[in-house]
RNA sequence: GCCCCCAUCGUCCAGCGGCCUAGGACGCCUGCCUUUCACGCAGGUAACACGGGUUCGAAUCCCGUUGGGGGUGCCA
């Protein structure tokens, strides 16, 4: 039987990382097992039926390169099977109405001392239906569910933990679990791949999927949850989870997709940096192991770092553009300063230092500003220039030899060599960061010589000063 | 509170009863390369939460404890 899998998010606004990884990981299924996926969007909330709430999620997964079979399918334009298969539950006595508000069901739960939630007192109140009604599913008094979870074994709910649970919400429109059930079915999905936070509500649409005689239920398979440092869900709240900034700051699809497929699994050979086609074909479902996964930026600084060195360079260039170009980013130097050609004079060295595209810009900074600035507190200031040898001697010396040398980067960087060997000190660190602002950079003096001797000069006299201030 | 899940280096992953003096990667540290930084290369640091079983033998199986997390909505 081939495989059929659903990426089912609900429109919050933006694509969550952890919600990225969860499609990331059905789609390794349905690409490893020839079967195919489906985009189904969970909008049964009216409060998140916003067109461009879809945008945020569709971009995103094209973005990354997560395809998808058929959809995006919306919940809410199905609503009338989910209003049906309530009724049927209703009519079949599986689901009765209730008129009782949460605060209500909390109120009695307090008074009769039993623990916070429902206990299902409108169950054999035989309640007509009304307009603050909803409708409860009437869960079995004993017995268990039982879910053979594909990552985690099995796992066992006791049906007497399970309160009656709102099936349909007093405006009159099913809750997600009934149409999670429905929808499934319908569509024939044969493994549910989903976050752990997911687990819980799984014997709900279990039971539902029963008393509607669906047939045939889906596979389950919870993935670890991604965390923060702190061990807790990523949350939009305090961490950063939004993909499509991950990807405005100069992270590649590609090493997105690699990082997140590394977070809850890895290959047997222990080859974690390798193209989507090889991870197809390593990933194992059963392989996902239980524990959640902390989404270390340093680590997917390191994948992304490796990703551009292996771009070709006119790639590099393209890809840095919106970042060189200050499009939708503030950029040191004046618009008209910068010059595209002697950028990609040096792009093949940048490409070699940066992490991310982003930081394409702090390291060409310097060929487009007018005088660079120095950071008196910076440890390379301290331990490079106030601590230094001579370095008040170098810059003194290279400011008045630059005045006549030849204008070239050789001829520049054989003067400064100089200077060096003449005082017995390294002149090439106090150099850079008088010309440059700090001490870590491209090899510099063919694009020093792109700038004028007198701006040159002029910084080497800067630093002299802040050196002595 | 109750229910559910989880537990190997700081982090991610390997380990599926003997091959483990616990392996790889990131990070961190050292050295080499280099009169910058990075890359690269060579090293180093660092973990089976604890306690009981089971077994000839346990990181691997079972139980408990502790710790962490998730859920407990007329959100999904």
């Amino acid at each position: 039987m081939s495989t059929r899998v659903r990426f089912a998010p609900a429109p919050t606004g933006f694509l969550h990382v952890g919600s990225a990884r969860s499609a990331l990981f059905n789609w390794l299924f349905a690409q490893s097992t020839g079967g195919e996926m489906i985009l189904r969007i969970e909008d049964t909330d009216a409060a998140l039926r916003k067109p461009e709430f879809i945008d945020a999620i569709v971009k995103p997964l094209q973005t990354l390169g997560i395809t998808w079979d058929e959809g995006p399918y919306y919940q809410s334009q199905r609503k009338q099977f989910h209003v049906d298969a309530v009724e049927q539950l209703v009519e079949s006595g599986h689901a009765y109405y209730c008129n009782l508000t949460r605060e209500d069901a909390d109120r009695l739960a307090e008074e009769a001392g039993l623990p916070p939630g429902y206990h299902g007192w409108s169950r054999d109140a035989g309640l007509p239906d009304g307009p603050d009604c909803v409708v409860r599913f009437r869960t079995p008094d004993d017995g268990e569910v039982v879910i053979d979870d594909l990552v985690r074994g099995t796992v066992r709910f006791a049906c007497k933990e399970l309160e009656d649970f709102v099936i349909r919400r007093s405006d009159g429109s099913p809750t997600f679990l009934v149409a999670n059930a429905v929808d499934d079915a319908d569509m024939g999905i044969t493994h549910v791949v989903r976050g752990e936070d997911l687990l819980n509500t799984t014997p709900k649409v279990m039971l539902l999927w029963d008393a509607l005689d669906l047939g045939d239920k889906p596979d389950y398979g919870h993935l670890p949850l991604l965390v923060n440092e702190q061990r807790k869900k990523l949350s939009k709240r305090r961490d950063d989870v939004s993909l499509m900034e991950f990807l405005a700051k100069g992270y590649l699809p590609e090493a997105m997709v690699n990082h997140l497929a590394l977070l809850g699994w890895g290959p047997p050979d222990d080859v974690e940096i390798r193209p989507i086609g090889e991870i197809i074909e390593l990933f194992k479902l059963e392989n996902v192991n239980k524990g959640s996964a902390f989404f270390d930026i340093a680590k997917l600084d390191h994948i992304n770092g490796t990703y551009i060195r292996e771009l070709p360079v006119e790639r590099f260039v393209e890809l840095t553009e919106p970042f060189v170009y200050g499009v939708d980013i503030d950029v040191p130097w004046a618009s008209e300063a910068f010059d595209p050609a002697r950028y990609e004079r040096v792009a093949g060295e940048v490409q070699q230092r940066v992490a991310t595209l982003a930081e394409a810009v702090d390291f060409v900074d310097w060929l487009f500003v007018e005088d660079v600035e120095y950071d008196l507190e910076s440890k390379a200031w301290n331990k490079s220039m106030r601590k230094g040898k001579q370095v008040p001697e170098i810059l003194e010396m290279l400011a008045s030899r630059f005045a006549d040398v030849e204008w070239s980067g050789e001829a520049l960087n054989d003067a400064v060599m100089a200077v060096g060997n003449e005082l017995g000190a390294r002149s090439q660190v106090p150099a850079r960061i008088a010309i440059t602002g700090t001490n870590a950079g491209i090899p510099m003096w063919d694009a020093v010589a792109e700038l004028d001797r007198d701006v040159v000069i002029r910084r080497l006299e800067n630093a002299l000063t802040a050196l002595r201030a």
